[in-house]
DNA sequence: GCCATAACTCTACGGGTGGGGAATTCCTCA
DNA sequence: TGAGGAATTCCCCACCCGTAGAGTTATGGC
């Protein structure tokens, strides 16, 4: 019907840089967030996160230089997240609990954060030099802004011990998709888990 | 000084069955179940499973059919796991918290059943087909088990709740190692994670 | 208007992947 | 003793991987 070969083997695009501004960099960056947090690092390759955003994988050494580069960036791109729940390790440590989760689960619901979240722990649970970045990235973040001077004092264990929970419903809920855990309304888990993350930051003996 | 060539460029093995009783499936089992754990059913390729037993890959495919066989057949082997969790759901449920806590961390620490449980983290948090393969062999398991009847019941979230917090621990103790985790004693955490897991299993509200 | 530089593409290399076919050797059972 | 099958090897295929080089087009400062 048309004069287009319907078989074309594959559409050449046009080389050469684009007219305009091409917003390019932000778009691999979002296809990267999108497939480390489906795949995990090692999963999504360069040429599929390339192929997701519309651009040759080429282009993703020009921008990051290598993998790496573009694994680092695309988590650097949103390191508010320590932030956002050291901040509730202040305030009145009596509610602190129920406080935290609700913030940490709202994290997870956000289609901002959660592929980041995401992410991390794929990569981290799979690679070590993912959990090497995520020390450096997020832990120095965490100690400063919660405000603990002792790496090794009993403030970090109380909030390492908080944390193993958080962990673990967060992969529970979003990454294995445990039954009963997914099927739990927000409210109850922060009912639930709050408690536990209360006992273990001021719990008596630690 | 020899005769032979000390630049061989590489030295075939002899084809054809071996002699005698050569072991050779279970050669392949442990190799596979060690980089399963260290790697993740991706990380892990057939060919690296086949020179870590020293054998040819061809021999996984002629034994197992394909991958998924492999690691079907190297999970299913151990599958001893569940039962010694669950048999510390009965027992005195007053002390059940610390007694699961310790016999849980025990099998972390056991070199035959720890290598089975990384390999199931590792590929449950990347490969959604692994997160099937759990479900089938320990969710049931875990139910019958430990007497749950409904599915959806109550006592069947709180068991669930326990496990994020185990789960929790487990990842950040052994797979992420987190520093203040990973330093704390046995004892230590079965006394700080004990209590939380008695809470799940028989709190007030739920 | 010119030119360095940034954005962008194609093609290619060396290597790893899971899978399959064919050949060889040994074992078992009639 | 002979036949069939099991265990084992090698080689091959088609595909995907990360990265590199070289070429093409637009942008922005002079």
């Amino acid at each position: 019907m048309a004069e287009q070969p319907n078989l074309a083997p594959r559409a050449k695009r046009p080389t050469g840089r684009r007219a305009g501004d091409s917003g390019t960099r932000d778009a691999i960056l979002d296809a990267a967030r999108d497939l480390f947090a489906a795949r995990g690092y090692d999963g999504a390759s360069v040429r599929a996160i390339a192929t997701a955003a519309g651009v040759d994988p080429a282009l993703i050494r020009h921008f990051f230089g290598d993998k790496d580069g573009l694994f680092a960036a695309t988590m650097a791109d949103r390191t508010v997240i320590p932030a956002r729940i050291a901040e509730h390790l202040q305030g009145d440590p009596a509610t602190a609990g129920n406080r935290i989760v609700d913030a940490y689960l709202r994290m997870w619901e956000e289609p901002e954060t959660r592929p980041v979240l995401m992410a991390l722990i794929r990569s981290a649970t799979t690679s070590e030099q993912a959990v090497g970045m995520l020390f450096d990235v997020l832990g120095g973040r965490i100690r400063e802004q919660s405000g603990i001077t002792d790496p090794d004092g009993e403030r970090m264990r109380r909030v390492a011990l908080a944390g193993t929970q958080m962990l673990g419903v967060a992969v529970a809920r979003y990454v294995i998709k445990l039954p009963p855990i997914a099927a739990m309304t927000h409210a109850e888990l922060v009912e639930q888990i709050g408690p536990t993350i209360q006992r273990y930051l001021d719990g008596e003996n630690i």
